[in-house]
Parts: C-alpha cells; sequence; structure tokens
DNA sequence: CAGTAACCTCTCGACGATCGAGATAATCGA
DNA sequence: TCGATTATCTCGATCGTCGAGAGGTTACTG
C-alpha cells in the first residue's frame, strides 16, 4: 500500500530533519557559539566558497537579522577571533566580513567530514537510485517550500 | 559521474532542512508564538496521539529545556489557551499538560496539511522507488546520527 | 508509622540575544 | 555643493533561558 509508504517517508524526513539541525547544535556546543553564530559563519563560509566577501548589511539578510542584532553578532564573532571585519576600499561605508583560517578549517571539519561521509555512503547507489532520490528531494522541497509560502493555512 | 550526483543530493538535502524549518518558523509566526513554543506543542500533539499525556518535567526533555524554563513555557502556552495544566491524579507532584481544542486544529491543520500534501506528491511514485529513498533516507539519518554522537571532530 | 531521601514543579534574580529608534558616517545624484 | 540615500553602529528595552533554591508530594526503610 503506497500510501502507508509515504506516511512513513514523511516521518523519515521529520526524523532527518530533527538530526540536521543537531548538526549545527553541535557545531555550537563545541565551540562556544550559538545556533545564529553557526547560521552566520555558514553564511560567510558559502559567500567565500562563491568568491564573495559578504558585508554586514547581507549577512543579517542571510540570518535575517536587524542591524543591531548583526553588530552584536559581529562583535561576538570577531572578540573570539572567528570573524575579522574590514572597511570595504570602494565603498567605505561598508563593513565586509572574513573567516580566520582557523574558523575556517574548523568549519570545514564539521560540515565537509559531514558532507564526504554522506557522498560515501551514497556511493552503494546507482546512478539511477541516486535520480530518484534526487527527484523525490525536489518534489518534496517543491511542496514544503509552496506550504510556506501560501496563504495562511489555506487548504 | 556518480560522485557529483551524491554532491548535489547533500545540498538539495540542506535545502530542504532549511524548507522544514520554516515550516516551524511560519507556524510560530502565523500565532505569535516562538520556536520554541511551537516545538512544545508538537510535542505534546505527539504524545497526544501515541496515547500518552505529557508532564511538565517530560515536555522539557522533549524540548531540552530545565524546569525554570518549562514553567515559563507553560505560562506562556497557558496564558493564550493553547494548553491546560491538571495536577494529576495519582502522582500529585505531577502536572500533565492537555492541548486546547483550538490549538490541536491549529496545529491539524498547519503539521497535518503539510503531511497530506507531501504524501500526495508521492503518489507519483512506485514502491519500488519509494522503498529506494526509503533506505536513502535511513542511511543518511544513520550518517548524520553517527556524525552528531561521535568523538568531537574525529575524523 | 515516623523519618528521610528522592522527586516534580515553581519562584526569583541574572544573563544574553534580539529589536526599534535614532545617531553617525560615507556615497550618489542633481 | 547639498540633499537624499545607504550602511553600520549605539542605546535602552524586552523576552527567553538558566542556576539556585524553595515548597510540596511520594517512596523507601527501619
Amino acid at each position: 500500500m503506497s500510501h502507508e509508504s509515504a506516511r512513513e517517508l514523511a516521518l523519515l524526513l521529520r526524523r532527518l530533519n530533527v538530526e540536521l539541525d543537531a548538526v549545527t547544535t553541535r557545531f555550537a556546543d563545541l565551540h562556544g557559539l550559538n545556533r545564529t553564530d553557526v547560521r552566520a559563519l555558514v553564511a560567510v563560509m558559502d559567500a567565500a566558497r562563491r568568491g564573495e566577501a559578504l558585508t554586514a548589511g547581507r549577512l543579517g539578510e542571510a540570518v535575517d537579522l536587524r542591524s543591531a542584532s548583526v553588530t552584536a553578532l559581529v562583535d561576538r564573532l570577531e572578540k573570539v577571533g572567528h570573524l575579522r571585519r574590514t572597511r570595504d576600499a570602494e565603498d567605505r561605508r561598508r563593513v565586509v566580513l572574513e573567516m580566520s583560517e582557523t574558523a575556517l578549517a574548523a568549519g570545514g571539519e564539521h560540515f565537509g567530514g559531514l558532507a564526504r561521509d554522506l557522498t560515501g555512503a551514497m556511493e552503494g547507489y546507482t546512478d539511477d537510485e541516486l535520480a530518484v532520490v534526487r527527484r523525490w528531494l525536489e518534489d518534496m522541497t517543491a511542496v514544503i517550500t509552496r506550504h510556506n509560502r501560501a496563504e495562511p493555512d489555506g487548504a
């Protein structure tokens, strides 16, 4: 009965989400940070990987914080040496953020290590199987995204 | 190249996680709650579905809060009418928590509606395909769980 | 059945993260 | 040059969480 299967998969998805959340929490605990700090560092890492240097304002958009909170956030991360502030030479109103080498290394170790383990666990799958999984992930993400953007609790 | 596929799937997983997080945040925003409040209500709902009545202490374990915070949490939810406190007749030290009908309805609408949409989106899949997805979800969850329980950042 | 240990929840005071409002400084356009 | 705009920061206030400890309830033990 496919419907029953589907229900189980929805529950599995929830468990997976809990564990994925715990990845962030664990990194935070290990390094004396809170979840927001970790999300911020990840945002800076992602930007760096894309070759962009994040400004304070864009970081605020990425983690959904107001400017006052971003200032406090960057203060915290700068104080412990994970982040550096630099005035942008071209537009001196801007503050560009750079991760320290140690923070980059710690983040790469933790999150990159997980990514490595995940891809490793996928080696036992055929390309066809992974294609199915991919389609499923995209479909589920689309459904959830639509749900999140929809009218307040419309059917 | 299967390795490339795997990397993409890891990224998809991350996006999915972000959207799943947003489900909680959205429900919170719609009802004037914070994320912890929502997690607590979900915990009470889950317990109710299992036929258990949650106590304040067990709720604290479920959402990982100390007793002082649980008191404040239940105060908040009781004040807006989402939760009722009752002294347990058998062990009068205990406070058992029950969701109000309106809160149950709102939660069922939001989260049940999403579950319905998700299972609906899975109708286009064969049982074999869903079996592949299921195996993959279980494998990934196992990897992440191990990662979360492992020695601090061991290779 | 008395006394004590263990348990469950609550109160209180403190701290930290976030915010809104407004200040400060730099850039852009006319 | 001057006003409008942009980017960040400062300040004071609010809210969620916690540690310590109090108060009441149950279980154990002799």
